[in-house]
DNA sequence: AGTCAAACCTGGGCGC
DNA sequence: TGCGCCCAGGTTTGAC
């Protein structure tokens, strides 16, 4: 679920927490989850907070970067100064905080605490040197940006390489990076292209066309602060709302709000996939 | 090399 | 009410 809108809108909102302080102490609770090297950003002070892809990069100015990845159901939920609204914490923060999810505490300076909830503990975190962010597998193979160095050209040259599904090819982290199973319904749904289409049977228009629109449902989804429709809830514990204007994603059974026709749901690469089949070519 | 299932986990929704 | 089953899905791993 977190995709790339999910993990700018926590970027964007932990900056103004983080930026500036300290961790005073790490507290960890599921090992699995953070093993090791947990001191060794204690006592330093964040300088930066980055994005690649679905992945947040911590930086500190002590040379290491803290680096996260929260998978389906991972919350960083901050409590403390600079929290302006009273935050009535979303009931998707199972077991609340601290609470049964919790598996890491860092307590920050001026009595600021980051949580991190996973009900499902498949998120990991990990410290590495900043200049080393390269050493971890998933960093190093990401592809391009879709709101960033991503170009027509080198999206052709994606497309036109890869003779399976137009979906999976664009949900393949190694090809673009951050584009999740939400997105990938929307944007294909907004191109008017089927999911089933062999990624190199676009066209150039096409092709044209679902660049901009992943481009365009990824700004949507930021400037909704992601998607709630599952666990994910934003740093200062509320919700998102994507959700609330998501053109297919879980919308099985429903009317296709342009041509009335029912959207399916399909298994494309082992993932839910919605569509409008009258629409969608 | 490429395809595919399994593994990591838990809560929610379903049928009976 | 409750039990068992299946599903959700990002990424890695291991088997054919």
């Amino acid at each position: 679920m977190p995709e790339l809108p999910e993990v700018e809108t926590i970027k964007i909102k932990l900056q103004r927490f983080l930026i500036g302080h300290n961790i005073v102490d790490i507290k960890v609770n599921w090992i699995k989850t953070f093993p090791k090297d947990t001191e060794v950003i204690i006592g330093s002070t964040v300088s930066t907070i980055r994005r690649f892809g679905k992945v947040l990069v911590i930086d500190f100015e002590n040379g290491y970067s803290l680096v996260i990845h929260i998978k389906m159901t991972g919350q960083l939920i901050y409590r403390g100064p600079n929290l302006n609204t009273e935050s009535s914490l979303s009931k998707k923060v199972y077991g609340g905080i601290p609470g049964k999810h919790t598996h890491v505490i860092f307590n920050l300076d001026r009595s600021g605490i980051l949580y991190y909830n996973d009900m499902r503990k498949f998120g990991w975190m990990k410290v590495v040197k900043s200049d080393e962010l390269r050493s971890i597998a998933l960093l190093k193979s990401m592809g391009p940006e879709p709101l960033g160095s991503l170009t027509l050209e080198i999206f052709r040259e994606i497309l036109n390489k890869n003779k399976k599904s137009v979906k999976e090819t664009i949900m393949d982290q190694t090809k673009i990076g951050g584009i999740g199973n939400i997105y990938a319904n929307d944007a294909l749904y907004f191109a008017k292209i089927h999911p089933t289409r062999k990624a190199n049977s676009l066209t150039e228009d096409e092709s044209k066309l679902l660049l901009h629109s992943l481009e365009e449902v990824l700004k949507r989804g930021i400037s909704k602060g992601g998607a709630s429709e599952n666990s994910y809830v934003t740093p200062d514990g509320t919700e998102g709302n994507y959700q609330d204007i998501a053109l297919v994603y879980g919308k099985k059974g429903r009317e296709c709000k342009n041509c009335g026709s029912i959207i399916e749901r399909i298994v494309i690469g082992g993932r839910g996939t919605f569509y409008c089949n009258t629409c969608q070519k």
